[in-house]
DNA sequence: ATGATTGATTTTGTACACAATTTACGGCAA
DNA sequence: TTGCCGTAAATTGTGTACAAAATCAATCAT
């Protein structure tokens, strides 16, 4: 795990203004996907403590729907919850961030091996509306749009392949790719996430060239792995790195399939 | 969902006597464990209400433990969660049962093909012990511990992968067969789990034939949902048996692949 | 008989209060 | 300074009481 000293932030989501609820509302469900979209769209980085008081504060429920929602996240692996200290987000290791590319790639070639196939009409026109779309949002310097655009396709890929169990096994993977993002982002890589890779996708399901389509996604997910810096693991290696002392092993890149 | 009419049950869980508690401790993470286990090995048949008082006093814990249980097995995809209506053990559908079915076959041929080219000596060992095992335990009768040894025979291989993200997801996979089988079971076939299945896959493991141990793992897995029965979707359909009206499709069978 | 309605009972939902634990802070000695 | 307690504050864990909702049963009307 990365982060192991988690700071605490005065989180300020871009919620409702608690007691001034508009209908009313406002439950565990809701708690668990606000939450669930900061994590996933780097509002909330790995790390960062969630403490029960203030969120109840701020959604405006009691303790008990927030730690509701913190059970459910915690199932879905983006929150850890530590016995009497309480929930922080998930910051995942090295070697959990690896094989969580790992199972992407399996499934997701999966995804797309069928939907070469069986692709409709109707659907290449809205994969094509989303690339266009994503392409558009990193264009203009919206990259939180375009973070959410990225993700997104993927989620509705996994859907159009028609099997709901596929789609929710997905949708765990896709949901925690972010969270290894936040926590081991190269600075000196750019962040526009390689929306070429969406567009050649497309393409060879256009084309209804299962292989091709296989290989694209393949190496998008490594382009994507490839593109972290997983040097930095624990802050001792972070200082490690200040002080000039080389590093045992720098872990190896993704190879192709 | 099957059984829409939920038969509430008496529960006899085979725990420990309540109060009389050994040392102590008994939380809410030993009564999803418990539950859990229960739902695996068909002592809790789908459609099982779960109710939140008789639990609590059975286990010897409050009311707050049996809900934070039942938060984890909803997001585990093992309990329905109906609000104000309490919990009952889930029943997939037939989709949702066959789309289970075509997901563990991606993944776990993935798995078997992994394993194939890497396994060592020892894991072979295993392997061949566990297929003794449970080839023992339905030979003894004992067709619980089968069941249970047939499942773990699917962790473990899962395990051996190496990729820590796919074990999960299998978990969960494997998890809710169980289910699959408890809700639409035939009752003209014979529930000895085809254990021979198992005992090609190792060989083929042995042989480092990756191409054998996937097909080997895609008929075990068709030949498990061909001797399910999805006719007896619901209770209508039921009906309509019984007066004799012809169904309008019989769901197709898994086709290999 | 069948179906609707009402009331009693069971069951779930939720807020609150208090206990247990951890964390933060300040003093004190080496 | 650095390290080590001991107290105070903050934070999490848990039990209990009460409110809300659904289920069940009996009654009554059709």
């Amino acid at each position: 795990m990365k982060n192991s000293a988690p700071i605490s932030v005065g989180l300020r989501l871009p919620s409702k203004s608690a007691e001034t609820q508009s209908g009313r509302g406002v439950d565990a469900a809701d708690v668990y996907a606000q939450i669930y979209e900061a994590v996933l769209d780097h509002r909330l980085p790995p790390g960062t403590k969630l403490k029960e008081v203030p969120l109840a504060e701020l959604f405006g429920v009691t303790r008990g729907s927030i730690r509701k929602a913190f059970t459910q996240l915690h199932a879905m692996n983006i929150i850890e919850l530590r016995p009497n200290r309480g929930a922080i987000v998930a910051s995942p290791s090295v070697a959990e961030s690896r094989d969580l590319f790992a199972a992407r790639r399996i499934i997701e070639s999966s995804i797309v091996d069928i939907l070469a196939r069986e692709i409709t009409k109707p659907q290449i026109r809205q994969l094509r509306m989303m690339v266009k779309q994503e392409d558009l949002a990193y264009r203009c310097g919206e990259i939180r749009a375009g973070l959410k655009f990225s993700v997104d396709f993927h989620r509705v890929l996994a859907s159009m392949a028609g099997n709901s169990v596929m789609t929710g096994v997905l949708e765990q993977l896709v949901s925690r790719t972010p969270l290894v993002v936040a926590a081991y982002r190269d600075p000196s890589q750019p962040n526009n996430c390689a929306n070429l890779d969406h567009a050649e996708l497309v393409e060879a399901l256009i084309a209804h060239d299962a292989d091709r389509a296989v290989k694209a996604m393949k190496c998008h997910l490594c382009n994507l792995e490839n593109k972290l810096n997983f040097a930095n693991d624990a802050p001792e290696n972070e200082l490690a790195l200040i002080f000039g002392f080389a590093r045992s092993a720098v872990a190896p890149r993704a190879k192709h399939s």
